[in-house]
DNA sequence: AGCGACAATGCAAGCCTTTACATTTCAGAT
DNA sequence: ATCTGAAATGTAAAGGCTTGCATTGTCGCT
């Protein structure tokens, strides 16, 4: 294990510069209490040796790591990819390590990603939506480490967040999408269990159609994993159906997208015959033929805004605070007059 | 610093389990060596504490810390997202975590990350592609560090890879363009400087027109960044042209769809008045209209594959073996003959 | 009863840094 | 010449875990 030329440590430097390992750790994380010549020597005895510090020695003298995690349902997801990406460059920016974890929208993965990366000792979380086992919640408290949720907004709950109101958002477009006359609607979401995102924004829809006061508006509803083939046969379901809807509100791009092929495929003609909306606001809506009307999401800047706070958070200069980003109702082609 | 309620120790859980730390730590690794009356006395100290081991005390005594570190060049880009999740979810399996960092295609800040990924004591590195100052072989080399290339597959180079022939795969494809009867060509791609992906397919372009043995079949070449306006833009670069080509092969999907979406909104029809290609084989490229004719490429075996090979490198199992995998051209219906 | 072998457990060194505290040095003031 | 205080540096403990080696206890044999 230990041939000759093994990584250096401090005392190796120390040695090779004549001087005591707290100088040469003074040199490396405050070098202006250390003098000018002592800091030549052991600088050039640093780079002779191509010297770095050992993390793990470092994160238990310090009892802390620069590191701060994440843990997101999955990579592949366009939103989250592009968020994730925005938040480690802006933690780069401050020194910091990002590590993450997917947890594929299992809640007892996610809980054994949180303890995993508790006992590695990220600094801070982030975490995406409020719904989780609250034993989660008291592991962090009691471990004291700082957490944050995004692609949410919500008041009175155990975690700050950064992100958007999905309720509301939806219940923008749904009454746009009722003000184009539709009467028969379809709502393809995520499963809405352990989702808070998608819960909201059925709910949206729901709040949306409630505002008209009327009762003759009539709601279907399907839940299916995410995926292009999945809104595909949510699609060929809800038209198969002897009475289908008119618009149908996907929870997200994806599965717009997907029901928007099988409209395609199928013959249907969107607007015209039906209505397909989405919501995030990839850039895969805009490719969609035609384009798709969703909800645009400010995904990076939620990156850079978690990063930022979190960052704060862990170096203990501020108590977290909530922020409420903004989202807009995009207009494509796949939203028109509900057909008579 | 001891507060009551600090995290619990190994100390502590010996201390209620009324045995020494080696015994706990035993319990941990290698339970089978703990008589079961002591096992079932420790595990109830575990649970009450709730304890957890930590990690950079961990690190420090092992030498190693189950951390595989994998640098892209960005979150993005869906190809290196769907790889990362498989890998990830594969490194989980054995118990290893994956710590990512992204370079921004910035070759100086692909060496910072690597330089502090190892200093994290990485176990392991998945790189992309083979181009990289060789300065940084030699120090992972020299810190012992084993590491892996993916994306592309390549023999004669410092480190072993996961991945496939750009190259000829992107030749196959070339050849059935060029059997499509197109004689103007035009290639779009990422810029070839430090990305060995993108010089490699431009070569397999090249090496499939050289191949026709004649010499009068015309070849552009346009490099631009990543992303769906920049294709847009090159499209309507290219078209603009006195002589235009009849067949862009695209270095990926996302130029493709791009150009595709150009094509769409500026009045040509594809494939009768010119053939576009991608490469990658994205959902998206499925979702374009028409689907785009492509190369699919295996991301998520590539990645589980890459998370198997270094786990063993890691822990010493074998050296490193490269591993070619197979892509296969995709008929979409963005390929057509060439106009008269 | 005595012995060896083996299983279970304990002891304590070692892994590498940081940092509070102690020591030395030296310039400047008296 | 002596003293003071600041600056520079050194000493050594602490941080939590693993593991080679030592110890203890058991059991089966002779």
């Amino acid at each position: 294990m230990h041939d000759g030329k093994s990584t250096p440590t401090l005392i190796d430097v120390a040695k090779l510069a004549g001087v005591s390992t707290a100088t040469v750790s003074r040199f490396l994380n405050a070098p202006d209490k250390v003098a000018q010549d002592t800091r030549d020597r052991v600088k050039a005895a640093v780079d002779q040796l191509g010297y770095a510090p050992n993390f793990g020695a470092q994160a238990m003298a310090t009892r802390r790591t620069k590191t701060i995690a994440a843990v997101i349902p999955t990579m592949e997801n366009a939103i989250f990819a592009k968020g994730l990406q925005a938040f480690q460059e802006e933690l780069r920016g401050h020194g910091y390590t990002m590590l993450v974890a997917s947890s594929s929208y299992d809640p007892a993965i996610e809980a054994e990603q949180i303890r995993t990366l508790i006992s590695r000792g990220a600094d801070g979380f982030l975490l995406i939506g409020h719904d989780r086992d609250p034993a989660l919640y008291q592991l962090l408290a009691q471990q004291n480490v700082p957490a944050l949720v995004a692609w949410t907004f919500a008041k009175e709950q155990p975690l700050c967040s950064v992100g958007f109101d999905n309720r509301a958002a939806m219940r923008t477009l749904a009454e746009q999408i009722l003000s184009f006359g539709h009467k028969k609607l379809a709502f393809v979401g995520s499963p809405t269990t352990a989702n808070d995102r998608s819960r909201e924004r059925l709910r949206g829809v729901q709040d949306a159609i409630s505002g008209t006061g009327t009762a003759d508006v009539a709601l279907t509803i399907i839940e299916t994993p995410y995926g292009i083939e999945e809104g595909a046969a949510a699609f060929a379901k809800l038209m198969s159906d002897a009475n289908p809807p008119t618009a149908i509100i996907c929870g997200n791009d994806v599965l717009a997208v997907g029901a928007l092929k099988e409209a395609r495929r199928t013959g249907f003609s969107v607007p015209h015959d039906v209505s397909i909306t989405g919501f995030d606001g990839l850039e895969l809506a805009l490719m969609a033929e035609p384009p798709l009307t969703t909800v645009a999401v400010p995904h990076q800047e939620m990156g850079r805004i978690a990063a930022r706070a979190l960052v704060r958070m862990a170096t203990g200069e501020t108590t977290p605070n909530s922020v409420e980003l903004q989202t807009k109702v995009q207009m494509g082609g796949t939203l028109g007059p509900a057909p008579l």
